[in-house]
DNA sequence: CGGACAAGCTGA
DNA sequence: CAGCTTGTCCGG
């Protein structure tokens, strides 16, 4: 009986790690350990008695466990308390690994439950590529030049502020001085969106005399202590002893966020991770998401005052619009205005043609008008029986424009190889195409260059940055369209840097949209003011919780399930739903009591950051 | 995940 | 009813 009830404790996969569930007696066996095995698809703990000889292990361990007849690996997550000794623990095999600290450990599974995915995932990011013995320790940090530069207040001012904030600042220029007032309250974690952007602050870092540790190959020398701990969206999770401060940067990034369940997002889990050590975090972006204004509240979000250059001129035009009626058959999504600066033979051009979902997206023969949504304004598609499909709120009509009522809709698809040579033929000298297996001369000059947006990462520097259909970005049919269309802007502006005629240019056919007035005149108040109210009034995170579950198989109907208090919209797939809560702890609360009480196996993505 | 065991299907 | 496939359960 008593093995019985032991064993229920055992139940409920990764949610059953609450170690203050055993009342606390002295157990007489030994050490008890709670670990997560290194096995997908066992979302379980289990606990092992830890023999005398191993000392060393500890939250955090990664050790070697026998499982159902198999050796596998697995991490400590707790040290437990039996009030008897009748039941029979295996005993750890060994000890392989130092693993995440017990602070990680804990953020660990906070993120995990926040993000309704398995801890295993969690730890693995948070543990070491190579076994590490045993831990050393370095110097207390504060090795450190003198001479510190001028510091912009409002960056100084949140991290005095104990939670920190939002710095909207168009990094990744002049950056120490937001790093400084991290720094020199003591070790300090910076996050960024790239590794080749982690790298390059860690050279400079190291360039003036701090002590460094780039991740995730330096995480033996973070976890022993270092002045600055800097790496792309994983480093969040390094092992830091007397961590100090918090900065991620570009904030604004979805490179931040992991597409993998759990699709933990870096920024969150600064967020989390200071909040639980009483440290500041600071969010740096030259556009901050809703999500990290919200947080922050009205008075953490600090403008700094932009500086002549910080913005090109953006300028917004209509392909069909301003051509002749004889030319647009020709010409397809070429304007005057990007004729105009193709032929401009002493210019670096790079164009920009997202391919993504580009098929789905339709437009009005007659008055050229992208088909949307009567209810939400994203995207359609047209479905299998002809009918209009939004994509994003399930609302279907029949294949008429809804501006001119003309029924006769058109596919705007063309990939990258037809839109090269079509430009080329428009601009008079030689088209690249920038793919994957592209290589760039290193001072090529004056060239035009054409790609997905993968492209952005392969050029380091340009005269314009064409996007060919910007509202294939700005209309896509996910929530968060409009901050992910503003981070490739961000991007293709600093590949600008340095050039005296920077110029933007931003193909619509549907330039009068109010939205592209945004890009014209950025104005980030306004911006994120607007994506907050549309937000709200959507009921879209972070104002709401949405999460994509994938099932198994289509065992699952959503209509058995509403007792647990989330609510479905079907998808394309029948085995996938968008599943939304009115905030967080509902839908992790829904989830969980899913996944108790429903036989099949599922997956979630929560924030996904695009959806079917 | 992958082993164990149970229940279901087939063919002589 | 052996011999095989398919399904369900469970791991300390």
């Amino acid at each position: 009986m008593g093995a019985h009830v032991a064993s229920r404790r055992f139940q409920g996969g990764c949610q059953a790690l609450n170690q203050h569930e055993l009342i606390s007696s002295p157990s007489l066996g030994g050490r008890i350990v709670r670990v997560v095995p290194d096995v997908s698809g066992v979302n379980k703990v289990f606990d092992y008695l830890v023999p005398e000889t191993l000392k060393n292990v500890k939250v955090g361990s990664v050790v070697r466990v026998e499982l159902h007849g198999r050796r596998v690996d697995a991490w400590v997550v707790s040290e437990v308390e039996y009030p008897s000794s009748d039941i029979n623990f295996k005993e750890v095999l060994s000890f392989l690994s130092e693993g995440p600290s017990e602070e990680v450990v804990q953020l660990s599974q906070w993120a995990a439950e926040r993000f309704c995915g398995p801890l295993r995932a969690v730890l693995s990011s948070a543990s070491p590529a190579l076994r590490i013995k045993k831990l050393g320790t370095r110097h207390g940090g504060a090795s450190r030049k003198s001479g510190q530069r001028s510091v912009v207040d409002e960056a100084e001012e949140l991290f005095h502020n104990k939670r920190g904030g939002v710095l909207v600042w168009p990094a990744p220029r002049p950056l120490r001085p937001v790093l400084e007032p991290g720094i020199s309250r003591g070790r300090t974690l910076v996050v960024t969106p790239s590794v080749g952007f982690a790298r390059t602050i860690a050279q400079a870092l190291r360039r003036e005399g701090l002590s460094v540790a780039l991740m995730p190959d330096d995480w033996q020398r973070a976890a022993e202590g270092v002045d600055v701990v800097v790496g792309a969206r994983s480093a969040v999770w390094a092992s830091i002893p007397e961590l100090k401060s918090i900065i991620v940067l570009d904030e604004h990034d979805e490179r931040l966020q992991d597409e993998r369940s759990p699709t933990w997002h870096a920024r969150d889990v600064a967020i989390e991770r200071a909040r639980a050590l009483g440290i500041p975090c600071v969010l740096v972006s030259p556009l901050p998401t809703v999500s990290a204004t919200h947080w922050a509240g009205a008075e953490a979000v600090r403008f700094v005052e932009q500086v002549a250059g910080d913005w090109p001129p953006i300028e917004v035009v209509d392909p069909y619009s301003d051509l002749g009626d004889e030319e647009k058959p020709q010409f397809g999504l070429l304007s005057s205005r990007l004729i105009e600066v193709l032929r401009d033979k002493t210019q670096t051009v790079v164009c920009i043609l997202n391919t993504k979902g580009r098929s789905r997206l339709l437009s009005c023969r007659a008055c050229k008008a992208i088909i949307r949504c009567e209810n939400c304004d994203a995207a359609v598609i047209q479905n299998e029986e002809g009918l209009l499909e939004c994509n994003r709120c399930g609302v279907h009509r029949p294949s008429t424009c809804q501006s001119c009522s003309s029924n006769a809709l058109a596919l705007l698809r063309k990939g990258v190889a037809k839109m090269r040579d079509e430009i080329e033929k428009a601009a008079l000298r030689q088209v690249v195409e920038l793919s994957a297996d592209t290589t760039i001369a290193a001072n090529a000059s004056s060239l035009v260059y054409i790609g997905t947006e993968a492209a952005l990462h392969r050029v380091s520097s340009a005269d314009v940055v064409v996007f060919l259909d910007f509202d294939n970005e700005l209309f896509a049919p996910t929530y968060r369209a409009g901050e992910q269309a503003w981070t490739l802007l961000i991007h293709a502006i600093r590949l600008l840097k340095g050039s005296s005629r920077a110029l933007i240019v931003l193909q619509s056919q549907d330039a009068s949209n109010p939205q592209y007035s945004d890009f014209v005149e950025p104005e980030p108040r306004q911006f994120i003011e607007r994506e907050q109210n549309k937000r709200k009034a959507m009921q879209l995170p972070p104002y709401a919780a949405m999460a994509r579950m994938v099932f198994a198989d289509s065992s699952f109907n959503p209509a058995d399930w509403a007792h647990c208090n989330l609510s479905f919209s079907a998808s394309a797939k029948p085995t996938e739903f968008l599943v939304r809560a009115a905030n967080n702890e509902l839908l992790t609360q829904g989830i969980k009591q899913l996944r108790g009480e429903f036989s099949g196996r599922f997956r979630c993505y929560v924030d996904p950051m695009r959806y079917a």
